[in-house]
DNA sequence: CTACACCTTCCCATCATGGGAAGGTCAAGC
DNA sequence: GCTTGACCTTCCCATGATGGGAAGGTGTAG
């Protein structure tokens, strides 16, 4: 299997394979005579594990401990459970983050006429000198 | 007054100060003699501007369209509210796509034992064949 | 044998920010 | 006046994850 097709069977694009591959990620895949890169299915494997970390919003890095976890067999589950909960925490405050923002900016913009004439409480809001 | 002054009291660092000035997002101030940067009061009243725009979570390019608004007098506050409501929708579809990602990774680890055992539904899940 | 799809590596761009080096300036204290 | 330390200047590099694209090699179908 060539890149392009790992790449669909995995759902990972060739481009991020190869850099994966760069930056230590995955392992170096064998190669053909030619140079081409050759996967088989437990490398498509662990792209879709990698896809997945992803999709949970895992950074790189953290989908590197992941997949070291998932390889070794002795894992402590608890160990798995701690880096989940504290991405889980990670990511519920970058959410409250972004909706203190909405919030606050739509409460601005409930505010705000929304007509021809200038007046606008948002630029004030956020032009305000204090 | 400096940049180290203006970035104090505008809250925006000298770095970035620099950079918005480089990318043309606020005018470059006069200069010293000595080649120093020199900003007044109405500098510093745009950079906290900038500032608050940020935190709001606009990216520089918004922050610039906002700027442009703000200083046109006979902007109508329709334009503005636009820009706000359209800004305030995609903060609550990221700040959404981070609470589902969380939602999914909690309920896996409410299932995760989260001891010495290796078994594992986090991992088990991420690495799913299907 | 040609055309086309695919592969390779390499470089560049994004977005916003910080770090740091090399060198110039300014003000305070001696 | 001279030194010292804080400040300023520009320039380059790094981040994190991804895509774009060029230049050139490979493989396969017709």
């Amino acid at each position: 299997m060539n890149i392009g097709q790992a790449a669909e069977a995995s759902g990972v694009s060739a481009k991020m394979i190869r850099y994966y591959e760069q930056i230590g990620l995955i392992e170096p895949p064998t190669r053909s005579q030619s140079g081409y890169r050759v996967y088989a299915e437990p490398n498509v494997h662990t792209l879709r594990f990698v896809r997945r970390a992803r999709s949970l919003g895992f950074s790189v890095d953290e989908t590197g401990s992941l997949l070291t976890l998932w390889r070794d067999r002795s894992r402590a589950s608890a160990d798995v459970k701690r880096l989940a909960l504290k991405h889980v925490a990670e990511l519920e405050e970058k959410a409250a983050a972004l909706q203190a923002m909405a919030a606050t900016l739509r409460h601005l913009a409930s505010n705000c006429h929304g007509d021809q004439r200038p007046d606008c409480p948002i630029l004030d809001k956020i032009g305000a000198s204090n």
